[in-house]
RNA sequence: GGGCGGUUAGCUCAGUUGGUUAGAGCGCCUCCCUUACAAGGAGGAGGCCACAGGUUCGAGUCCUGUACUGCCCA
C-alpha cells in the first residue's frame, strides 16, 4: 500500500499509507506531483467502495445511500471531453452525497457497442486485406474482444486521470456473463408476455453496415440533389402496352396518355407497384382507376388515390415504391400492393430489375433516368434540396428495405415511463427537456432490435428445422420446445447494444439476481449523461426498468449540455482533430482539476459549451491561487497547536470573514440541491480568492507581522485562517478533488477528521457566526480601503509612501478606530499621522474620500491640485445627486406603499446614507472654494 | 412544417421565487517583481442586457411579436 515517494520532496507516504509532510508545499500547484499519487491512495484505500465508509464508520449500511451509475462509454475508443463532462458532473455529485453521509456508490463501466465496434475492427482488418468473412465468426468475436479489452483500459486510464470515485471493483461491461445474463432475461420475459416479435417490415438497412438500424440511428442530412419528373404511359384504347424492347428508344411508342410524377429516386422505379394521386386532385382524378404500365419492367400498375400525396408537390403525383419508402410503404399497406424489394442487402439491383440487375444503386439511378430519356419518358430535371438518412455510424445512405428482424413493441412501456415523469418518480433536469421526452415518447414506434451483426448479445430464439416454430428460453434449448426436434438452430443475429444499455442501471447490480447491490442501491438516484441521447438510452432506460423491475430506475435525469469545440461544432470521435480535445492532453497542460472545475462552471445545465482555453488557462491559475494561500496559511501556523476558535479574542476580521464562510455553506449548500453546481462553483472561487486572499489573509498580515502582539494573540488569527482555509477546501472538494486532498494533508492534525478530505464530511453552516454588524463594518473599512487607495493612484502616490490621514469617523469611530492597523496596513497610511476621530476640521490641501457617514482626508502636501481635486469631488457629487433623486423619486412614488416593507425599508436607508453621503461631499467642496 | 434553446462588456460566458449602481475570466489602460502567489497585486476604462410592444411601483429576469442563430422532431 504504500507509494513512492516523489524526488525533491512535497508529500510522502508513512506505513499506514497516509500522507505526512515532509517539506514545505512546492512554489506553484504542479497538478502531475500530486494526482496519480493521490489517485493511487484513494483507490489503494478503498475509499471508492461503499464497504469503505461503513469500515471507517462513517456511514451505516442502513443509512441513507446514494447511487449512480456510470454511462458505459463506447469500447471503440478513446474519452473525449463529452466523456470528460459527464464524469466530472458524476463524480461532483458523487464526491457531494458521500460527504453529506450517504454510502455512495458510482458503478463504472463500458459498453461493447456493437456496430461501431464491428465497424472499427472490421476497418483494422481491412489494413490486412481482410474482411470477417475471411474469419470465422468465432475468430472475428476473439478480434473483437482484443480490441475491446485494448480500449477498455485506455478508457480505464482516462477516467482514472480524471480523478473520478467510482468503484472499480464492481466494474460491469456489457458483454459480461451476468450482463448477458439480464439480456437474456430481459429478451425472454418480453417474449413470453408477447412485446418482443419478429416479421418482415419496412427497416432502415445500411448498405454497407450489411444490417438493419432503428429509427434513431438514421441521421438526415441535406443534399442538393435533383427531382426527376417523368412519365408513366396508361393503357387506353390506343394502346395497351409497349411492342419494343426497353431500351429502344420505341418502348412506348404509340402511347396516347401519360401520367407524369416527380421522383428524387428514379432507382427505384423497378420496385414501383402504383401511382397515387390525391382523391381531390382535379388534373388527377379522371385518370383513378385505370391502369400505368411501368417502364422497364413492364408491369401493370394501378393508379390511385390516396390523401397522403401532397397535391403541391411535383405535378400531384407519385410513384409508389412499397418496399424503399415509409410513406409508400403505408400507401402499400393501405392499398393492399404488391412490395417488391428490389435490392440487394449491399444496395445492388437484384433480379427483380430487369436490365438494371447487378448494379450498384446508384450507378443504375444514372442509366436509367438515361433511358427514360431515350424513351422520351424524361420530362424535365430540376434542382433539388432534401434531406436524406444516413448512418450513424458509418454515413452511408440508409436504404428503407422490407426485411424480417427482431422488434418491440414499446408503446405500453412507453406509456409507464411517461407516467413515470408525471407522477415526478423520475425528474428531469432541466425540465424543459421533459417536453421533448414526452413528445418522443407519444410517438413511439416499434423499436427494431435484431442487428446482422456478430459482435453483440446473439438473439436467444431457436428456430426448428422441422416445425418451424421458434423456441425462446432462458437456458439455450436442445430440441424444439413445440415439437421436440433436435434440429434447432439459432438465429444468428445480435442485439442492439442499446438494449443491453437499457437494463444498465440494474444489470450492473445484479440483476436479475436479488443481490445484496440490487436491494441497496436501486432504484438508483440520478441518471446523469448529455441530453443528446435522452431518447437512444435514458428513455429505453425507463421502458426496460419498469418493464423489469415495476420501478423507475432513478429518480432524477440530470442532462448536461454538449462539449463543443471554439467553432461550436459537437466533437466526435471522427472529427480529425481530435487529438486536441483528448482530456489527457487538456490534462497535462492545465491539470485535472482545472479542466474538472472548467467544465462545471462554464456553463449552466442543459445548455451547450464552447471549450475555451483562456477559461482553462483561468481555472488553473485558480487552482495556484488557492495553494499559494495555503501556504501562506501553513508557514505562518505551522508551530501553532491553539486551533479552537476562540470568539472571545475574535476581531472584526475575524467575525467578518467567518460569516461570510457561513454564508458561503448555506449558498453552496442550497446550489447543490437545486442542481446549480456551476453557481456554486462560482461561488467559492469568489469567495477564495476575492474575500479570503485579497482581504482576509491581507489583513491578517497586520497582527501575524505585529512583533507587539503576544504569540497567543495571533492564534486566533491562525485559528481562523485555517479553520476557513480547511472549511473552503472541503467546499471546493468535488469541484478539485486533487488540489483540494492534497492540501488538506497538509493541514495540521488537529485541523482534520479522518483519514482523508474525500472521507470529510460537508460542511454545515453555523447560524452563530452569521453576524451582519461585522459585515456591514467591514464593508465601509473595505470600501474606505478602496477608495484611498483610489486617490492615492490618481495623485500618483508612490505605492509605498506612506501618508497621513484623518478620519471625520462620526457615529462609526468606536468600532473603526479599531481598524487603525488594518487600515495603516492595507491603505497605507502612516499610523503616527492617522487621526480618527467623530468630528475633525478637514485640512485643507487635502484629497478627500467619502464612505457613507465617513469622510477620510489625505493631506497630501504638494500633490494635491485643487482644481483636480474640485473635479474629482464635484464629478463624484453629481453621480450621487442623480442617485438620490432616483431613490427620492422611487420612495415619492407608488413604490413606496406597493413594494414590500423590507425592499422600500432598504431603498430608505440607502437614500439616508447617500444624503449623509452628500452633505460631507458638499462640505468637502466648500472647503477648496 | 412543428417544438425547444440562444442573442448580456472587444472575446468566452454567468446571472432560479422580478427588487441596491447588471457580474466573472481573458483582453485593454496606469502603476507595482511589497517576505503566499507575476499562473500575481493595486487602481481604471468598457454594457439602451438583439429589436418592438405589453404586464408591473419596479423587467436582463414574466407575456406577445420580429430578426438572426443553433438543436430536436417530421
Amino acid at each position: 500500500m504504500p507509494l513512492p515517494s516523489l524526488d525533491g520532496g512535497g508529500f510522502l507516504f508513512d506505513q499506514l499509507g497516509r500522507f505526512t509532510m515532509n517539506e514545505q508545499l512546492s512554489k506553484t500547484y504542479d497538478p502531475a506531483e500530486h494526482e496519480s499519487r493521490l489517485y493511487q491512495w484513494w483507490e489503494a484505500q478503498g475509499y471508492f467502495r461503499p464497504e469503505t465508509q461503513v469500515a471507517l464508520g462513517l456511514v451505516s449500511e442502513d443509512g441513507p445511500r446514494w447511487c449512480i451509475t456510470m454511462p458505459p462509454p463506447n469500447v471503440t475508443g478513446v474519452l473525449h471531453l463529452g466523456h470528460a463532462m459527464t464524469a466530472a458532473v458524476e463524480d461532483l455529485m458523487t464526491r457531494y452525497y458521500r460527504m453529506r453521509g450517504c454510502q455512495t456508490l458510482f458503478l463504472p463501466g463500458a459498453d461493447h457497442a456493437g456496430i461501431a465496434t464491428q465497424n472499427v475492427v472490421e476497418r483494422e482488418l481491412a489494413k490486412e486485406g481482410l474482411t470477417r468473412h475471411d474469419l470465422n465468426r468465432d475468430q472475428f468475436v476473439e478480434r473483437c474482444w482484443a480490441w475491446a479489452r485494448t480500449s477498455l483500459a485506455r478508457i480505464t486510464e482516462q477516467h482514472k486521470r480524471l480523478g473520478i470515485s467510482c468503484d472499480w471493483t464492481r466494474e460491469r461491461f456489457t458483454l459480461d456473463d451476468g450482463l448477458s445474463r439480464a439480456v437474456r432475461t430481459a429478451f425472454v420475459r418480453l417474449y413470453k408476455r408477447g412485446l418482443i416479435y419478429r416479421g418482415a417490415y419496412l427497416v432502415n438497412w445500411c448498405p454497407r453496415c450489411e444490417s438493419a438500424v432503428s429509427d434513431l440511428e438514421v441521421e438526415p442530412e441535406e443534399r442538393e440533389s435533383h427531382l426527376w419528373h417523368i412519365r408513366y404511359p396508361i393503357i387506353n384504347g390506343d394502346w395497351d402496352g409497349p411492342r419494343a424492347e426497353w431500351g429502344s428508344g420505341r418502348w412506348a411508342a404509340g402511347a396516347t396518355a401519360f401520367i407524369q410524377m416527380a421522383t428524387t429516386r428514379p432507382e427505384t422505379i423497378l420496385g414501383d407497384t402504383a401511382v397515387a394521386v390525391h382523391p381531390d386532385d382535379a388534373r388527377w382524378r379522371h385518370l383513378i382507376g385505370q391502369t400505368a404500365i411501368l417502364p422497364v419492367i413492364g408491369r401493370r400498375i394501378p393508379i390511385i388515390a390516396d390523401e397522403v400525396v401532397q397535391p403541391e408537390f411535383g405535378s400531384g403525383a407519385v410513384k409508389v415504391t412499397p418496399a424503399h419508402d415509409p410513406t409508400d410503404n403505408e400507401i402499400g399497406i393501405r392499398h393492399g400492393l404488391e412490395a417488391p424489394d428490389v435490392m440487394t442487402e449491399t444496395a445492388h439491383i437484384n433480379e427483380l430489375g430487369g436490365p438494371y440487375a447487378g448494379q450498384d444503386r446508384f450507378a443504375c439511378r444514372r442509366n436509367i433516368v438515361a433511358d427514360f430519356e431515350r424513351e422520351g419518358l424524361l420530362v424535365k430535371i430540376e434542382p433539388y434540396t432534401h434531406a436524406v438518412g444516413t448512418c450513424q455510424r458509418c454515413g452511408t445512405d440508409i436504404e428503407p428495405r422490407i426485411s424480417t428482424q427482431w422488434f418491440v413493441h414499446v408503446k405500453p412501456l412507453a406509456e409507464a415511463a411517461m407516467e413515470a415523469v408525471r407522477s415526478g418518480a423520475t425528474a428531469i433536469v432541466p425540465e424543459r427537456e421533459e417536453a421533448r421526452f414526452f413528445h418522443w415518447m407519444e410517438n413511439i414506434r416499434p423499436w427494431c432490435i435484431s442487428r446482422q451483426l456478430w459482435w453483440g448479445h446473439r438473439i436467444p430464439v431457436w428456430y426448428c428445422d422441422d416445425c418451424g416454430e421458434q423456441t425462446c428460453e432462458l437456458e439455450d434449448p436442445t430440441a424444439c420446445a413445440h415439437c421436440g426436434s433436435a434440429h434447432i438452430h439459432q438465429d444468428e443475429d445480435v442485439l442492439d447494444t442499446w438494449f443491453s444499455s437499457g437494463l444498465w442501471s440494474f444489470s450492473t447490480l445484479g440483476w436479475p439476481e436479488e443481490t445484496a447491490d440490487l436491494q441497496r442501491y436501486y432504484p438508483t438516484d440520478v441518471r446523469e449523461t448529455g441530453y443528446d441521447i435522452l431518447f437512444f438510452w435514458v428513455a429505453r432506460e425507463m421502458m426496460l426498468g419498469i418493464a423489469m423491475t415495476e420501478e423507475t430506475p432513478f429518480a432524477t435525469v440530470y442532462l448536461h449540455g454538449l462539449v463543443r469545440n471554439e467553432e461550436g461544432k459537437k466533437i466526435s470521435k471522427s472529427m480529425e482533430n481530435i487529438a486536441e480535445y483528448d482530456p489527457l492532453h487538456i490534462i497535462v497542460k492545465y491539470g485535472s482539476d482545472a479542466l474538472r472545475y472548467t467544465l462545471l462552471t462554464s456553463s449552466t445545465p442543459g445548455l451547450d459549451m464552447n471549450l475555451d482555453q483562456r477559461r482553462l488557462e483561468g481555472a488553473r491559475n485558480f487552482a495556484n491561487k488557492v495553494w499559494q494561500a495555503a501556504r501562506f496559511v501553513l508557514m505562518n501556523s505551522a508551530d501553532s497547536d491553539r486551533l479552537d476558535l476562540a470568539f472571545d479574542g475574535v476581531q472584526l476580521a475575524d467575525r467578518w470573514i467567518l460569516s461570510r464562510l457561513n454564508r458561503l455553506i448555506e449558498s453552496v449548500t442550497r446550489l447543490f440541491e437545486s442542481y446549480q453546481y456551476g453557481e456554486a462553483g462560482r461561488q467559492i472561487h469568489d469567495f477564495l480568492w476575492s474575500e479570503y486572499c485579497d482581504w482576509y489573509l491581507e489583513a491578517s498580515k497586520v497582527r501575524l507581522y505585529d512583533d507587539t502582539l503576544a504569540e497567543a494573540d495571533k492564534d486566533v488569527t491562525r485559528a481562523v485562517l485555517l479553520h476557513v482555509l480547511e472549511t473552503a477546501l472541503r467546499l471546493l472538494h468535488p469541484f478539485m478533488p486533487f488540489l483540494t486532498e492534497a492540501l488538506w494533508q497538509a493541514l495540521p492534525d488537529a485541523m482534520r477528521t479522518g483519514e482523508a478530505l474525500m472521507m470529510a464530511r460537508w460542511p454545515e453552516p453555523n447560524a452563530a457566526l452569521i453576524d451582519d454588524a461585522a459585515e456591514v463594518h467591514m464593508a465601509t473599512v473595505m470600501e474606505l480601503i478602496r477608495s484611498i487607495r483610489n486617490a492615492r493612484a490618481e495623485y500618483d502616490v508612490m505605492p509605498g509612501k506612506r501618508i497621513p490621514a484623518l478620519v471625520a469617523a462620526g457615529g462609526a469611530v468606536n468600532w473603526l478606530d479599531g481598524q487603525r492597523d488594518t487600515l495603516c496596513f492595507l491603505a497605507r497610511l502612516d499610523p503616527d499621522g492617522l487621526t480618527i476621530a467623530a468630528q475633525l476640521a478637514p485640512p485643507e490641501q487635502a484629497a478627500a474620500v467619502v464612505v457613507g457617514d465617513v469622510a477620510a482626508y489625505l493631506p497630501l502636501a504638494g500633490l494635491v491640485d485643487l482644481e483636480a481635486e474640485r473635479e474629482r469631488l464635484t464629478k463624484a457629487l453629481v453621480e450621487l445627486e442623480g442617485r438620490i433623486a432616483r431613490s427620492e423619486g422611487l420612495l415619492g412614488g407608488e413604490f413606496a406603499h406597493k413594494a414590500p416593507e423590507q425592499i422600500v425599508q432598504r431603498e430608505r436607508d440607502k437614500l439616508t446614507e447617500m444624503q449623509v453621503e452628500k452633505v460631507k461631499l458638499e462640505e468637502q467642496l466648500a472647503m477648496l472654494k
